[in-house]
RNA sequence: GCCAGGGUAGGGUAGUCUGGUUAUCCUAAGGGGCUGUGGAUCCCUCGACCCGGGUUCAAAUCUCGGCCCUGGCCCCA
């Protein structure tokens, strides 16, 4: 038999219809931010890729060529693709642009729990507002989608000049080194970097930071930090807003284009692959072509999101099966007619069943019958029987309409 | 790329150690008993040993390789 490939899913409908509504509590959440939905291209030059993050991700990227020759790739993220299109066609748009997304991405890796080589991510982009409350805004932003979901998350929020002012005299290979080592919170191998330096009061300061939760402390231990007025004041308005989360100056973030605030979500009941949000404020336009533009935005790992969740009881949806004989089909066919225009779910025999069949798969698979004989296509009344509770009664189409209407939108 | 455990009808499973009847059971699905009242029950039907090589009279079972799944490591834009 054909297999799907490897890290990929079959959504069947009760799993779809979960995705779509947690898919639309978060694209709700952005819409009420002002933040608009904006589609890019499932795949780009690979070079859109390599200039940002190196050759080295081609490895774990699906690559390809096209029939003209061109080099190809399956977006492994939508960031990139973002600013790109920002530089193409909304450079001069009043600033600032808000915008969201909800896509699918590709990346060439292991599957595991949580990690897919097809998944999705709902992800936001503030560009060309390059302030203390722009900042402050997509971080609330970030919680209350999170919120939105229902799933149960710590949030961290660091900012990359703590560490990046502590190392500014060490050379930018070991600087690197010992980014990462903080972000793992490796502080054995931190420790053998720095002995290796010669360098034990650094040691000593960076491991105080990373783990300081108290702002005016860690302003003292890092020094003389230009961009210090600022965090104060984004960190003053999340404290404000009441946004839950803790300080973590140890956030590196994967890439170098991070240049203040970096945040990231890990879920609470999740295995390795806990983290369902990161993002930050950085600069990428200028590497496509484009203005100089400070931008800060975040990408949701909505599939992680799905798993965190878990099996959620789903409200089943009303669904209401037309049941009828030979007499009343025509007639039965105009009633279905009127249920799907007042926007019901509305369901009929494709097969042929006898009408104790017919009503025995509308026991299983709807919440109300409907019933056309032929003394309901007489009369033209319907004969409407609630299936959980077994009553039924006789009665014109509008009142059915109208009662199985009502219980549709209670949910 | 590395480590561990797995793969038997649509779903869930027994059987594998110790090779040997028509591969077990539950469920789902389709039909019938039942052409105006359903979920019960009874009967019938459909439907599987991941793929390939090896050993053997004989392989779901032993063996080798591959593919895929689950979890962990690495990485994580």
């Amino acid at each position: 038999m054909l297999q799907k490939p490897r890290g990929t899913r079959d959504f069947l409908p009760d799993e779809m219809e979960a995705r779509r509504a947690v898919e639309w509590r978060l694209r709700d959440v952005a819409r009420r931010w002002g933040y608009r939905e904006v589609c890019t291209p499932e795949f780009e030059d690979l070079e859109l890729f390599t200039m940002r993050s190196g050759e080295g991700i081609i490895g774990e990227m699906y690559v390809f060529e096209d029939k003209g020759g061109r080099k190809l790739a399956l977006r492994p993220e939508i960031t990139a693709a973002v600013i790109r299109m920002y530089i193409n066609e909304a450079k001069v748009a009043p600033k600032p642009l808000r915008w969201c997304y909800f896509a699918d991405c590709f990346r060439y890796e292991r599957p595991q729990k949580g990690r897919y080589r097809q998944f999705w991510q709902f992800g936001v982009e503030l560009i060309g507002a390059d302030t203390a409350i722009a900042d402050a805004e997509v971080i609330m932003l970030a919680a209350d989608m999170l919120n939105a979901t229902g799933v149960r998350y710590e949030l961290k929020v660091g900012h990359l000049s703590f560490v990046k002012n502590l190392l500014k005299d060490v050379e930018p290979a070991l600087q690197r080194t010992i980014r990462a080592q903080l972000d793992k919170k490796d502080f054995e191998g931190l420790k053998a970097t720095l002995d290796g330096m010669n360098r034990p009061e650094l040691a000593e300061s960076l491991m105080t930071i990373v783990s300081c939760q108290d702002l005016k402390k860690a302003f003292e231990i890092a020094g003389d930090i230009p961009e210090r007025e600022r965090i104060e004041q984004t960190m003053g308005y999340l404290d404000a807003a009441g946004v839950r989360y803790s300080l973590n100056l140890g956030i590196a973030r994967g890439l170098d284009y991070y240049t203040g605030i970096v945040f990231e979500g890990f879920a609470d009941n999740l295995g390795a692959e806990n983290q369902i949000l990161g993002g930050g404020v950085y600069r990428l336009a200028h590497l496509f072509g484009g203005d100089d533009v400070a931008s800060c935005g975040f990408a949701i790992g909505f599939d992680r999101v799905m798993v965190s969740l878990g099996e959620t009881a789903r409200t089943k949806e009303t669904v209401a099966a037309i049941v009828c004989t030979d007499e009343g089909r025509t007639r039965a066919l105009a009633v279905a007619r009127a249920f799907r225009d007042a926007g019901i779910r509305t369901e009929m025999d494709l097969m042929g069943r006898g009408f104790g069949a017919q009503l025995g798969h509308a026991a299983k698979s709807a919440t109300f019958a409907v019933i056309i004989g032929q003394r309901e296509a007489a009369s033209g009344e319907v004969t409407l029987k609630n299936l959980q509770s077994g009553e039924q009664k006789t009665i014109t189409l509008e009142a059915a309409l109208a009662e199985v209407g009502a219980v549709g939108s209670r949910g």
